[in-house]
DNA sequence: GTATCAAAGATTATCGATAATCTATAGGCG
DNA sequence: CGCCTATAGATTATCGATAATCTTTGATAC
């Protein structure tokens, strides 16, 4: 989701807050390192305040976590954590294709979309580009629900992040996990509801087995 | 969840955020309502800073939108959003049951102390102390499953402040939404996991309907 | 009478400095 | 030698003041 350059006025908090964000995602920041507020501010030739708040929105989005008179840690993301966080995204998927029903058959082409990207991406092992048609295509099934707090509640699980980190730390071989979606869009389309909620709610397991995997939850 | 006033050692931002919380909960500050930092900087004899700070806490718990330049307004918390709230809650507790299985049985009795807590709580119609009681039992659910991600996405919903919301709003009989409880307790006692997760699912939809509200999800 | 614009007022965002708190180190005591 | 305590250094939390931005008000032109 880049920012269009066209109008590049954050506040000063925001653009700490990206550069954080940046150095955390590529592994500049290592888990459980500890990011001082003075240091930042200095390099970044602003005062502690804006970097406190940019420091607070990452703490909201379970990156770092601060502690009081203790300061902020980068959040060690373990394998278990990925795992349990593509559940919970199983779970309210699945509460999501029961709510939609039958308004998800107007939605295959959306699904259909992000399956062929997500198919050329792993053709071309682009992890970033997979994991952003693979978050497009659950997307479509969560806003369809037309459920707010589902679609907060879903975002801030963080999927995006979390899966590049799964994706490129377990080093799987894509293809068979783009195929692993086709089922899904196929019980979609056919009107089978239920075998869409089952599907969805068994969905990690089912990329763990075509992975080559072990699932141990 | 009363504060223990043994270790009363909050720092300034955070009593800031009780007293802003507490402001919003009772109906001083209305939905829609601008809170001007300086002002209440002022009014507790503080500066502006940790103002903001508690600010940023409660625009997490969604209960103030802030704008850049703009400030902070008291979020309009609808009646379509604490329904919705209580239904990701209970998809999440349904797959809490899940997950805890057989565990379950061990916790029993706590089950019933929150029960209990509730029963009393109904009847001196102490609505803060109900939402006390019905947090605890329903955490113990949550806690049993063992899934951290899980736990931290159900905390987030910020059950608590929507549910205290919910029964003051509506001033429903909190008897019948006690004894709503009970049948959870039984099935689980009785081993019967599957009829415990199906009442979990449902369980907004009873308290609706024991509460002689309409159920329009 | 209405629309446009500018200045004044109000409020947020940021700054630089100070106070409060934590942590590591070194010294005293058993 | 190990454990507790005091102190120094580092870092966070808060402050008071200033800069940046938004909003309102009032004057002017049409």
């Amino acid at each position: 989701m880049a920012k269009t350059a066209a109008f590049e006025r954050l506040s000063t908090s925001d653009r700490i807050r990206e550069v954080l964000l940046g150095r955390i995602l590529d592994g500049t920041y290592k888990p459980g390192d500890r990011i001082i507020e003075m240091d930042i501010a200095r390099e970044l030739e602003t005062s502690q305040a804006p970097v406190r708040e940019a420091l607070r929105e990452l703490q909201g989005l379970r990156l770092v976590t601060v502690k009081p008179y203790r300061g902020a840690c980068v959040r060690e993301v373990t394998e278990q954590e990925m795992l349990e966080a593509l559940e919970i995204r199983s779970a309210l998927e699945e509460f999501a294709a029961r709510r939609a029903a039958a308004d998800l058959s107007g939605h295959v082409a959306d699904l259909r979309l992000g399956f062929q990207g997500m198919r050329a991406a792993a053709e071309k092992g682009d992890v970033d580009a997979f994991a952003r048609h693979d978050l497009a295509f659950h997307r479509v099934i969560v806003e369809t629900a037309d459920h707010g707090v589902l679609l907060r509640t879903w975002e801030s699980l963080g999927v995006e992040t979390r899966i590049r980190m799964f994706l490129k730390r377990t080093g799987v071989d894509l293809n068979p996990v783009a195929e692993a979606h086709l089922p899904i869009i196929e019980a979609i389309e056919s009107g089978a509801t239920a075998e869409a909620e089952h599907l969805l709610r068994a969905h990690p397991e089912a990329i763990y087995r075509v992975a080559g995997l072990e699932w141990a939850p």
